[in-house]
DNA sequence: ATAGGCTGTCGAAGCGCTTCGACAGCGCAT
DNA sequence: ATGCGCTGTCGAAGCGCTTCGACAGCCTAT
């Protein structure tokens, strides 16, 4: 393995001169840091990572603490995941993956040992156990969620009280009075998720606005359960014409039951999916959706991150403006019959 | 931050005393180990990673290298992705998430920085052009895919080839002599992924030992696409009455399509899936199905490589074998008529 | 009783880097 | 010609840990 002072002596120069062609902390002659530069080519060197971060007191590592259930987003997820680790890169920081197995310990255990520098965390609850840590160091973090209390605390989050709005709005602009939401697994609620009752809120409200009639209901993915859910909402509101899924793995069964009870999509019911558009397009049916932009809120919690380790910007909460995009699967409420 | 001597001075020993009690390289009297252990835990003391990687030479950290792409197997990949972390954990390691967008650089950078002690490497492609650096560096690594030549590379994989053969004789027990092959995309046989190749070649002699004829598509994933691929197959083989899906996107959007047009499942037609467990049983057919057993494939991956770390056992290609799950989407082959 | 071998602990060196203060050499203003 | 401030470079200290060799004290075998 090349060293700092191997690379100095065959540029004939000594190491702290090299270290600084490296960081440019100071000023260097043009002809010394083209022989450096022209030194470290040829001896392939790569500065060690430990040594740097000992020296210099920060590890140029962020940590990305994911959830360990796979049963949420998982697209979403992932794509926030990678976000993360191209923009850290393009930042210079490397990535370091967490599940949240660990909950607090590992906080306490990346914050204690220098290992990263800042953390980014993922599926925040409302109350979640892992604030107070983040709180209580002043080590910089970045919350992809929203809690309910943002003291103290940079998050970046689609704006989901909006989302709920803008899918109630758009089926009440085409006429529909009532219309039922496929709402996440009933264990979402429970965990108390942010984003699942901000987005019931803004729904709440904006029927409340519009004079719309709403249904929630949970719904696990997959055809059985929504098949049994779907029953029952037709049930209760007969005349419901307008439905808004958010659970992605209900989208597919959802079209798949309503074509097979000859309900046809747009014509006599209209569906609103909150999802990816990628899964948007995919679907059998064209879907009008609010997309979740996974990708910008991965990019958006590391730049928010790195602006704090540079000593730029203090906390703040980032609400990303959803947006509705038109396509198949919605159209004018039918006639009343 | 609580360092090694502030514990020491604190449990009136010398800073290498702490450092045996922490690493057990040396023996440490009862009594002097538990008032070391009673000050860590009173002061609440971490490590310090990059002194720790500095002088021990091992930075406890394996680099994981995902694919950029979101557009194969997201939940596969995010899965083995979770698996690996969470097992590396109980090893003692922590986990580096590099995409595979900075190529063989990557490769370089991490080895040569001792940032991580060993790699992880997926969406391995057969001449995949980063196999020269790990064989050229004494560095561990393991590959979760099969490139063509794994000489001097400890691969670790689900049995395509198997997994092929599996399908096409389960079906052909059933009694179906046409078989159509939905495959992955394009892209991805243009890109010369193993898994691929290797599952249709497993498909082909089966087919061969079996007697049976086998279309083979290439499929993208969507509605729009599978139509275009389904309407093609029955025009080319109208007597096809099984079908073996390798593109998870394709497989709901085919259930759909042969609902229209009113061919059962399984009367008509049976279906083979190769999916996840968790997609095969909430799909709107349960799906007959080989599971890609991601969660252990990452397991076993994240266990060679420790193995490897601590000079047990060398190169070596583990082959998962597949198992095939019979759900309700295959039944025995229709009277010709 | 004495030599030899353990066991448990300590001090010091060193891992590869960053950074601080020092200072040589230069050009400029006086 | 002298002094001053720059610019570019260097040496040395130190980051927090691991590990090696040394050695004090004790037990066992002679």
């Amino acid at each position: 393995m090349v060293t700092l002072a191997e690379v100095a002596q065959h540029a004939g120069v000594s190491a702290s001169t090299v270290s600084y062609v490296l960081s440019g902390k100071r000023s260097i002659s043009a002809g010394t840091r083209q022989r450096v530069e022209q030194s470290i080519r040829e001896l392939g060197y790569h500065p060690n990572a430990g040594a740097r971060a000992l020296a210099g007191k920060r590890s140029n590592i962020i940590a990305l603490m994911i959830p360990l259930r796979t049963d949420l987003y998982v697209p979403v997820m992932m794509e926030i995941a990678i976000a993360v680790a191209t923009t850290a890169r393009t930042h210079g920081y490397d990535v370091l993956l967490l599940t949240g197995e660990e909950g607090p310990d590992a906080v306490r255990r990346v914050t204690g040992s220098g290992l990263a520098d800042a953390m980014i965390l993922m599926d925040v609850e409302l109350e979640d156990e892992r604030l107070p840590l983040l709180r209580g160091t002043d080590q910089p973090s970045v919350l992809i969620g929203l809690p309910a209390d943002t003291d103290g605390l940079t998050c970046v989050d689609l704006d989901w009280s909006a989302t709920g709005a803008l899918c109630v709005e758009h089926l009440a602009g085409l006429g529909h009075r009532d219309i039922a939401v496929i709402g996440e697994a009933p264990a979402v609620y429970e965990r108390h998720t942010g984003f699942a009752e901000r987005t019931l809120d803004g729904l709440r409200s904006a029927a409340r606005e519009t004079g719309v009639r709403l249904l929630h209901r949970p719904c696990e993915g997959g055809y059985d359960a929504m098949a049994l859910t779907l029953a029952r909402v037709f049930d209760e509101r007969p005349a419901t014409t307008g439905f808004v899924v958010q659970n992605e793995s209900a989208v597919e069964p959802l079209l798949a039951l309503l074509r097979q009870q000859g309900r046809a999509v747009p014509e006599d019911v209209s569906v609103v999916a909150i999802c990816p558009d990628q899964v948007a397009v995919q679907a059998s049916v064209r879907l009008t959706s609010v997309a979740i932009p996974a990708q910008e809120m991965g990019r958006r919690a590391v730049e928010r991150l790195v602006a704090k380790l540079e000593g730029r910007g203090g906390d703040e909460v980032v609400l990303l403006a959803p947006g509705l995009t038109r396509r198949a699967s919605s159209g004018p409420a039918p006639a009343a019959s």
